[in-house]
DNA sequence: TCAAAAGTGTTTAGAGTACACCCATGG
DNA sequence: CCATGGGTGTACTCTAAACACTTTTGA
């Protein structure tokens, strides 16, 4: 990395987020109608300046949390976008960052996110700047990580059955899984799920076990996408 | 993504490269020796600034071919960097990147390229500003897709046995592949290999297939790390 | 008592590993 | 003709998919 550290040309850096929440019988993305231009009217990822006192992670925390008052189940980077002509004001870089939340009783209740709402992602497209593609890239991130990390269980809330989180894994990949198998394959992987002893009754039927995230990091076995 | 394009914090954009390659026993990276402050005498990952009429996949490739004069076998994002302190001087975000090549015969024959060499990864640390971070994230990278991409082509020659193929993976995962079973996985994975019907012994013994590169970008069934 | 969902057991088919064995070349 | 690596066949094991079946609740 060789540079003369007084000419360099002018960036600026933003991060911009994909927040995927499961609500109902669809994977949902946190979407902005933005009020300026470019692209006012449009909407756009929630993001924002990389301040100059922060690393790109805090960055990212802290757009989600001004975004949605919400500490994620899981946040991690996504990639950099850098188009030259992607702002057409300035050249821009944004560091897209993939955020997982559980679903929100309330839409959202944030403070800049007045004009924010959730919206199924295969609804989305003429999103503002290059965001239908860093959207994409975030969905496809989550998919393919669902199978071979226990992240599903950061759409869960804190406590949740195994029922819900098959529930996240049909609808993130679109279609159905086997109840029995699922559940044999969940509870059987070393630490993905721990007990908490207790029962709930709240998705009807006999009362299931409830779970908590285990500290298990990576699935062994993987459990895949592609079954049949 | 709001905000005044007019008032934004002043940021220098950089590429960073983690250029591995296969030699003899050892997966190796490329790094350039410092010549200037800060870290002068210390080895670092090549890289450069992103020019302002270039995207980011463009301003790696283009500093590839000044480090290497080659043309990889594969580059792709690997994430980006940017903690308020890494670079002493200024607020420094790089975007760094992974690229695969095949051996080099003669080292390095490049124009930057006075001061580098390939280097064992094993054997690299203490590199300049968080460059041994992004190493081994690279390295971690590289290790994980050849599970489940035909990535470890890139590796190769244009023509290559499955030998020499398999000597990739073990050198790449440090670990011994039964030669018998390799075969029959990579020969039988669509679109990972196509024949081109000529033959070699240059790896000794019973003339061996040569192969190319088939279409295919994802492995199915994958080539699993852990064996039995 | 019935519907609904949780959870267990069993069968069967496919994939992976280990390894015996044969093939084709150079020296 | 022997060493060397290329390549094939096969038995065994392990996992997963499919699905019958039992359990436990609410209505």
């Amino acid at each position: 990395m060789e540079y003369d550290a007084s000419s360099f040309p002018a960036v600026a850096v933003t991060v911009d987020l994909v927040v995927l929440t499961v609500r109902g019988d669809a994977l949902c993305a946190l979407v902005v109608r933005r009020g300026e231009e470019p692209f006012a009217g449009r909407e756009a990822l929630p993001g924002g300046f990389v301040r100059p006192d922060e690393d790109l992670p805090e960055a990212a925390a802290r757009e989600l949390a001004e975004e949605t008052g919400l500490r994620p189940g899981h946040l991690e980077q996504l990639g950099s976008y850098g188009a030259p002509g992607r702002d057409p004001r300035m050249r821009v870089v944004t560091v897209a960052h993939l955020a997982l939340v559980p679903d929100q009783p309330a839409p959202t209740a944030g403070t800049d996110a007045a004009a924010a709402r959730w919206a199924p992602v295969h609804e989305l497209t003429g999103l503002a700047f290059d965001h239908d593609r860093v959207l994409a890239d975030g969905v496809e991130r989550a998919r393919a990580k669902l199978e071979y990390t226990p992240l599903a269980a950061a759409f869960c809330p804190p406590e949740f059955t195994v029922a819900e989180l098959r529930r996240v894994y049909e609808v993130v990949w679109g279609r159905p899984l086997d109840p029995r198998n699922f559940h044999r394959k969940v509870t059987g992987a070393a630490g993905f799920l721990e007990p908490t002893g207790t029962t709930t009754t709240r998705d009807g039927g006999r009362p299931a076990q409830l779970y908590r995230r285990g500290p298990a990091t990576l699935l062994h076995p993987p459990l895949l996408r592609a079954e049949g």
